[in-house]
DNA sequence: CTGTTAGCGCTTTCAA
DNA sequence: TTGAAAGCGCTAACAG
């Protein structure tokens, strides 16, 4: 396998002459450059990063840490960062830690160890312990989807509150009072947050305390279930729930069906991020939804400024509005409502 | 940062040692290894991949390059991939080409550059020169979910020909004759094979040329939309479309809907390739499904059987059966037919 | 614009 | 069971 010493050697050069002629740094006249680029082509020269990175400092890899790149949501968190960094010559090691701390830790360790440029994390717990470790490494990190108390640090995330806020709204506009959350695991910031802002809609309408059901679990389809068939037994006044992502929203579905309930005239249904358009055959639950390719790109464009040394002194905080989509499983007549954007009109097929 | 020179010097033994204390190789006193690592740690050592591989040759790093990780059949490969990579000690970079050539061969020069011990691939066209260029690089690869012609190299995909001879023969068992099959590019091994397969179960029917109607376009649902519509202002009779993946099968059931038809009453649909059962309110289309979490297990235990150098002499081909799900979109009464397995009885919803 | 020298941090090889 | 020497392939720093 040829070096850069049999390219120099075969153009008749230095070294760090086809260095510079292959990264195209430095002062080189282009009758050389283009000498060695030929030599190089002819051995079949492939250079090696790893050396490379070794000398230079600079891998230009990022890492990015997940909950679990099957979820559709970290699917397009997972596309948009490829995009943004593979633009400024950057590549991308992904890591599902499926909301283990352990695991998280155990990835951080290797992809530091790994030396690469910087770091985009979804933390799973408190998450702090990892933000520790990056910052000791002197490695860039920036926090996607959720908040990290205590810490500062860069961060960009939907606005859970706020969502969770309008979706509680439009619940109690809609005269529902027993309104369930089905939350994901306390301790995560975007758990945490949605019910901070759903407890905020129901203070506002006076909802008393004893009237409030909210259960924790996991943001998954079987905990989405679970939660539910807990929910609606435990409360027979039920008449909503708010599920906090579209796991829980497709597993509370479930179960109220498995209960020979309906959605929505039984029970109203609505839910945290949307499915992607191109995913679903029928448009159906109302949902707060939250732009994860725009905040992958605008988490890794700070990440690449942090890492490329520019970029403000301050920890960044960029918090992206969530959109109100309504569609059939909030039920209600919502025309007379304050306008709202709904998306999707054409579901004759699933009613009919 | 501290280098194993730093630990040796603190654990007073020599930089060998240390690196043996860490990689836990060689022969090393169990006394000596305590104090290497304890002095590792008081000192915050990060080992550095970067020079290690450098030396040994060895990254320990995967790349998977694949057409569009947000594409759930994708999303579920990698998934698989990174599962059964991070087992054994392997991290995953991952690329997106989007079906380009271009792309596809930047990434894999790329990823080559990086000394990756391995490459899973789902090429893009014919795709022979990334094939090439790894094969100069002595870097093992695996084909995942497509065949090359022509190039003898691993594979593991699944059963296209015969999930489209049964999606055929589900439709001409339900009498339809004037079928229209949507499919993905042609060159693309997954177009042309469902293409083969769905012409023997027509062929075996005794359905005449004139009647046959097939469009290339892409894997997309805009694609799938354009086909759909051409398919029925062309053919007045048409009575069923076969979609070659989950994406056409969507963009066709939105045309067949701006249409004013009905699926199945008008026009019946079936498709290759599920959602993932949690991600879909209403089961509704009828489907070959592959198991594409089940082929990058295969395909990166064998990739990395090659990475070690175990594994049989010959290139392997494992091509893994589709599974026939039938839902409404297929219309007809099947529960006469020879029994066949249907997920998800449970659709009152969409119905009602 | 081009070259020389040294060394990034580790492991291979060989020796003790 | 431990260590010394050398070098993986490249580029930073400096010199010309």
């Amino acid at each position: 396998m040829p070096t850069i010493y049999d390219v120099a050697r075969r153009a008749g050069v230095a070294p760090i002459t086809v260095s510079r002629a292959i990264n195209n740094t430095g002062y080189i006249r282009q009758a050389t450059r283009q000498r060695v680029l030929t030599a190089a082509e002819e051995l079949g020269y492939v250079p090696n990063r790893l050396a490379s990175s070794l000398r230079s400092r600079r891998t230009n890899v990022l890492a990015l840490v997940l909950a679990d790149i099957s979820n559709p949501f970290f699917t397009l968190i997972a596309r948009g960062v490829e995009d943004t960094a593979s633009d400024q010559g950057f590549m991308v090691i992904y890591c599902n830690t499926d909301e283990s701390e352990d695991e998280e830790q155990k990835y951080i360790d290797l992809v530091l160890q790994n030396r690469v440029d910087g770091i985009l994390l979804v933390p799973s717990g408190g998450g702090s312990a990892a933000i520790e470790a990056t910052r000791r490494n002197r490695t860039p990190l920036v926090v996607i989807d959720r908040r990290i108390p205590e810490v500062e640090v860069d961060s960009v995330r939907g606005d859970s509150f706020g969502g969770a806020y309008e979706l509680g709204r439009l619940l109690l506009n809609l005269g529902h009072r027993r309104i369930a959350l089905l939350n994901g695991p306390a301790g995560v910031s975007t758990a945490d947050d949605r019910q901070a802002g759903f407890n905020s809609a129901l203070d506002e309408a006076g909802v008393p305390a004893s009237q409030r059901l909210g259960l924790s679990g996991r943001f998954t389809t079987l905990s989405g279930r679970e939660m539910a068939l807990q929910a609606i037994s435990q409360e027979p006044h039920l008449t909503a729930i708010l599920a906090a992502n579209n796991f829980i929203a497709l597993g509370a579905l479930q179960a109220i069906q498995e209960c020979g309930l309906r959605v929505p005239e039984d029970i109203a249904l609505v839910g945290f991020d949307d499915l992607p358009e191109a995913l679903v055959a029928f448009p159906f639950l109302t949902v707060a939804t939250q732009p994860a390719y725009e905040m992958a790109q605008k988490a890794t464009g700070l990440l690449l400024e942090r890492v490329a040394g520019t970029g403000p002194a301050e920890a960044q905080e960029i918090i992206l509005p969530t959109r109100l989509i309504v569609r059939q499983s909030s039920g209600g007549r919502l025309d007379r409502d304050k306008p709202m954007n709904s998306v999707h009109g054409k579901t004759r097929m699933a009613r009919k």
